[in-house]
DNA sequence: TAAACAACTGAACATATGAGCATATGATGA
DNA sequence: TCATCATATGCTCATATGTTCAGTTGTTTA
């Protein structure tokens, strides 16, 4: 009906706000990213892998037994860390040791327990 | 068969190590909250929500024109983070208008933000 | 008080996620 | 080289999550 491709314009009270935020807005992909990372510390499970990791570096199998879980559960969780890049690995002969990729997490979840004082 | 009720202790290379952090773990209820709290922020949508909310107070309509979702659906999302208290919101008349409840998620985001420039 | 509007809600649906199981890999030592 | 141990992986299933749709609430204004 109408020469222009916005559809309508009837809602939306601050045109202005919007615009201008709109501006400013984060990346569609990026927003993306951003929600992916947040996503490997939101489960019980990858927190305590994390907590667990900031004080020394441990195997899988330390791993499991300190979180309760199976092993395979943890490996699970591991490669999903790994591939955001949270934890790194290092083989030593049988055993694979995992530690803190770097120090984001810590500052990471001193704000997120910060925020649950509250 | 055996009248303790660890269950095996074959496995397990390190127990030293396993006793030391197990120690010093973090709670399990509050690992619980901590992820939910992250949960909070690993979805794109509330992300660009949160994102929009650093810079000025917004209602529905214009969170939802801001980060091309439905009115509903950014609803659902607000409730989500209202309930985590990541925003509060104040009514003016019909409109309800929403605001990040304390300075957390911005750090948060420019942690995450540098995780992801490495 | 009725219409209009902003926001909220519940149910239904599709998709994503995490755990478990069986099996595969990679490394050591007999 | 074979058996064993430490991890990793693929598949499957139950559950969780996010969106949409339809309808409701609460507020303003005609």
């Amino acid at each position: 009906m109408n020469s222009r491709n916005d559809i309508c314009e009837i809602k939306c009270i601050h045109e202005d706000a919007v615009a201008e935020v709109k501006n400013i807005m984060i990346d569609e992909h990026l927003a993306g990213q951003l929600a992916d990372f947040f996503k490997a510390m939101a489960d019980p499970g990858r927190v305590k892998i994390l907590y667990a990791l900031k004080n020394r570096e441990l195997c899988v199998c330390d791993l499991a037994a300190i979180t309760n879980a199976t092993d395979s559960a943890v490996s699970h969780q591991l490669r999903l860390l790994r591939t955001m890049k949270l934890v790194k690995n290092r083989r030593d002969g049988k055993i694979m040791y995992y530690s803190l990729a770097d120090g984001h997490v810590e500052s990471l979840f001193s704000q997120g327990l910060e925020h649950l004082n509250e």
